[in-house]
DNA sequence: CAGCTTCTCAACCACTCGGTTGACGAATGC
DNA sequence: GCATTCGTCAACCGAGTGGTTGAGAAGCTG
């Protein structure tokens, strides 16, 4: 469980620069080499072999054997970790709303409409 | 949308933080101060006050008037958009997945099952 | 008012990050 | 073998991060 919590680290710290999500968007699309990831931007190919190679240690993406062309491939399993997280805790805040909703819905009825003045 | 991307950045970039990940999931069963807060880790108050103002600036959390007291709430909206990055990307990847089962399936059937040595 | 509590701001430090340039490594083509 | 192409490694730089300490602001309470 802790291990997950470098898996979190990494693949949160990955997908929060905006390069790198967008290179998760295009390899989502199709496998495709440094090369050709790097072409779009204006910045050196090196930087985006970093960049592939932050995604890699973040297990979001894999890549073909130790080679001259090693197309990078997508990984859906850390997304899956990823979004269990999210998903986990923004339940849990969705249910706390309608629990607060529902108590304040208690609070009218009982108070019968009155105080509706100091609402900011 | 590129106004997203900053957001994205940042709730990212704040999630990526061990430490603010266990504020969240604690922010989830209830409202705390940053006294609270603070007290189970091993840290200065201050830094965990700062750990929350990332949290907040990244939208994930918001708080009650400035005053002594200040509650913070964890905010859901921010979750939904990573939630549906996320789920947008990982979708895209089993979808290809799902495609190249199919093209590896039909392929099986054209060769009539030879070529089973160099899988890695 | 004084005093206590709660929290933030400011400055500082070691470290990380995203980018650069330059040199090198490994497969392919002749 | 040699040159070319694709990619990584290494060193460096400016900016940002996560932590510290010290001081101060804002609200309660006596």
């Amino acid at each position: 469980m802790d291990e997950d919590a470098e898996r979190l680290d990494r693949a949160f710290a990955a997908l929060a620069d905006r390069t790198r999500r967008d290179l998760v968007a295009r390899l989502a699309g199709a496998d495709a080499t440094v090369g050709e990831l790097a072409e779009p931007y204006d910045m050196s190919l090196q930087a985006v072999s970093k960049h592939v190679k932050v995604l890699a240690e973040a297990g979001l993406v894999t890549r073909s054997k130790d080679a001259q062309r090693r197309p990078v491939h997508l990984d859906a399993e850390v997304f899956d970790l990823m979004a269990k997280w999210i998903e986990r805790y923004r339940g849990e805040v969705e249910e706390r709303y309608q629990r607060l909703d529902a108590l304040l819905d208690r609070m009218v009825d009982d108070e019968d409409g009155t105080r509706a003045e100091d609402a900011s």
